[in-house]
DNA sequence: CTGAAAGCGCTAACAC
DNA sequence: GTGTTAGCGCTTTCAG
C-alpha cells in the first residue's frame, strides 16, 4: 500500500504539502505542485478513505435506505437509485446501501459510517422520522410524510398528478372515473406517494363534481380480475387513471376498449403500451438526482426549501 | 460523539479492556465485562467505523457493482441485491454501491474503502477481469465468464437450464422449438447468462436432433411483434423457452395458443402468468446470498471451489 | 510558500 | 485478568 509519506518522499516534499496539493486548501508553487502530482500518478497513490475520514471527520459516503420490500415498483426504485448513484459519484460521494429498518439508519449514523442519509419508501406517518430527529444527521426523504415541516423532502408531486389526470379526463368528457393504484399492501401501510395520489385524485373529482373511485391493484396478472370486476360492476366508468406499472401490460388491452386511460409511470413504460389516451411521466431518475443534490446542498451548508416536488406533465397521445 | 475513552472512564477500566470486551479477543472477568457493557449501553456507544478500519486494516464493507444499465432484468437484479444486502448485514457487513465501470472498482479498492468486491452483470469476455486481477482484492463474480479458472464465480446454471428446457419440450413431443431471450443489446455484449442459456439450449437441440432457433426479444410490448413474426414465419414451432420477464406479460396470451411455453424467471413472475406449460425458477435472491457467502468465506480465508452454479429445477404446471 | 507535529478513535502488541 | 502505548494514514493547526 502506498501512503502519503511515500508520495512525499518521492516528490521530496513534506507530507502536509502533498495533502495540500490534493485538497487545494493552500497555495502551492507551480513547480512543487507538478512534482507532487507526478509522484502521485507514478505511484498510483490514492488516499486511504478511513484515514482521511478519521482525520477530517467526514466520510464522503451517503447512506441510502432503499425499499427492498414487496409491492414497490422495482422499475421506479431502480431508476431513482441510478440517479442517486450517478449524482453522488459526480461529486465524489459513495452510496452505502442500508437495510430498510430503523436499525439500519441508526447503525450507519452512530458509527459515523456516513455523512448524510437518504430515505426512500416513506410512509405518511413514518416511524423513522423520530429516529432521524435523534440522529441529528443531515437527511433527505424521498417522499412526503404528513405534516413534515422540519425534515427535507424531495419527490414527484403525486397529488398534483392526481388532479392533473382528473382534469384531463374531465376535458375528455368523462363523468365517471376510476383510479387503479398501488397494491393493497402499499396502500395499507400508507406509503406516501400512494396516499398523495389518492388525495389529489379524489379532491379533483369532488371539485369537478365527478364520481371517482379508488381501487388497489396487484402488480401482476391478478390485476386483470380486479379490473374486470370493477368495470363489470360499473360499466359507466369510462375515464381511468392507472398507476401500477407492473399490472399495466397485463390489463392494457381490456382497459382501453371504449375508454380513456391515463398511465402514470416512467416514460419508457408508457411508450411500450399502445392505446393509451395520455400518460403522465414519473421522472424517477430525476427524483434521485434532485434528492441527492438536496443532500449535498445540506452538507455544503446551503439553505434550501424543505419540500421540493417535481411537477407532473401530461404527455398527450394525440399530440404525438 | 462518545468514544471508547468515554466508555473506559464510565466503567473505570482502560480503553483496551473496552476494546477487548467488544471483540472478545481475550478473556475478561465476568464483573468488568458487565460493567463495560453497561457503560456501552448507557452511553449508546458505537465505535467509529473509520477509526476501527484504520487500526484494524479492514472495513467490514463489501463493494457491489450492480448493473444500472439498460436491458437487464430489473426484477432479478433487485432480488439479487436484496439477497446480498441481507446476507451481508447478517454478518455485520455493509454494502457500498459502486458504479458500473472499471473505475468504480478501482477507486473503491485502492482507497481501501472495501474489503472485497462483488461484481454483477458479467460478460463472457469481461474487461473487468484484468482489473480485478491487478487489484488483488478478494472478489466474486455473479456470472461466469468464459474460461475463468482463477476468479471466483457464483451464478444460476443457465446452461443446464437451457438443456433442461429442451429435454422437457422433447418429452412433451415437440420437434421444433424456439428460445425467446434477452434483448438484442444484452446478447450483443455477450452478457454471461444470456450466452450460457443459448449454448445450453442449442447444444441440447443438437443432441436431440431438434431444430432450435434463438431470438432476441425487447423487454416491453414490442416483444409482441417479434413473437408474431417468428411464429408466422415458422408455424411449426410449438415448443418455446421464454427468458424475458419484462416481455412475458405482453406476449403470454398469444404465445400459448396450441403451444407449450416454458418460462425462465423468478417463481412469482411465472405464477402470475397462466397458461404456461412449466417454468424454471431463477432463484435470484439465493444467487445473491450464495455469492455473498462466497465473499465472506474468501475473507475468512476458507478454501472453496471457484465456480458455484445453482442447479435449475423444473416446476411442472401439470403437477400443480 | 513550505515543514513539523499534534491529534482523529481505535486495535493490538507489549507489559505486568 | 488488566493497563500502557505505539501506531494505522491522514488533516490541520502552529511555526517559520
Amino acid at each position: 500500500m502506498t501512503t502519503i509519506a511515500d508520495v512525499a518522499n518521492a516528490a521530496g516534499v513534506s507530507i502536509s504539502t502533498v495533502s495540500y496539493v490534493m485538497s487545494g486548501k493552500r497555495t502551492i508553487s507551480q513547480e512543487t505542485k507538478e512534482r507532487v502530482e507526478r509522484a502521485i500518478a507514478e505511484l498510483r497513490y490514492s488516499p486511504h478513505a478511513s484515514a482521511r475520514s478519521l482525520a477530517s471527520r467526514s466520510t464522503s459516503v451517503i447512506g441510502l435506505q432503499a425499499p427492498l420490500r414487496s409491492g414497490v415498483d422495482v422499475h421506479v426504485v431502480m431508476e431513482i437509485v441510478t440517479g442517486v448513484v450517478r449524482e453522488a459519484r459526480e461529486h465524489a460521494y459513495d452510496i452505502l446501501l442500508l437495510t430498510g429498518d430503523d436499525a439500519g439508519l441508526t447503525l450507519a449514523a452512530r458509527a459515523s459510517r456516513v455523512d448524510a442519509l437518504l430515505v426512500m419508501d416513506v410512509e405518511s406517518d413514518d416511524p423513522r422520522l423520530a429516529t432521524l430527529e435523534q440522529l441529528e444527521m443531515p437527511s433527505v426523504l424521498i417522499g412526503l410524510p404528513t405534516g413534515a415541516e422540519s425534515v427535507y423532502c424531495v419527490d414527484f408531486d403525486f397529488e398534483a398528478a392526481g388532479r392533473l389526470a382528473v382534469e384531463r379526463l374531465v376535458a375528455l368528457g368523462h363523468s365517471r372515473v376510476a383510479l387503479f393504484g398501488a397494491p393493497a399492501e402499499v396502500l395499507a401501510r400508507h406509503t406516501s406517494y400512494a396516499d398523495r395520489l389518492v388525495r389529489g385524485f379524489l379532491t379533483a373529482c369532488e371539485a369537478h363534481g365527478l364520481e371517482g373511485t379508488v381501487h388497489a391493484c396487484p402488480s401482476n396478472a391478478e390485476a386483470t380480475s380486479v379490473v374486470d370486476e370493477v368495470l363489470a360492476a360499473d360499466p359507466e366508468v369510462t375515464g381511468i387513471l392507472f398507476h401500477n406499472e407492473g399490472a399495466l401490460p397485463h390489463v392494457a388491452a381490456r382497459l382501453v376498449e371504449g375508454r380513456d386511460v391515463i398511465a402514470l409511470c416512467p416514460a419508457d413504460v408508457a411508450q411500450s403500451v399502445s392505446g393509451l389516451a395520455d400518460s403522465i411521466d414519473v421522472p424517477a431518475e430525476e427524483i434521485g438526482v434532485t434528492a441527492t443534490r438536496a443532500v449535498l446542498a445540506l452538507l455544503g451548508g446551503e439553505k434550501q426549501s424543505h419540500v421540493q416536488l417535481l411537477p407532473p406533465n401530461l404527455n398527450s397521445a394525440t399530440q404525438a
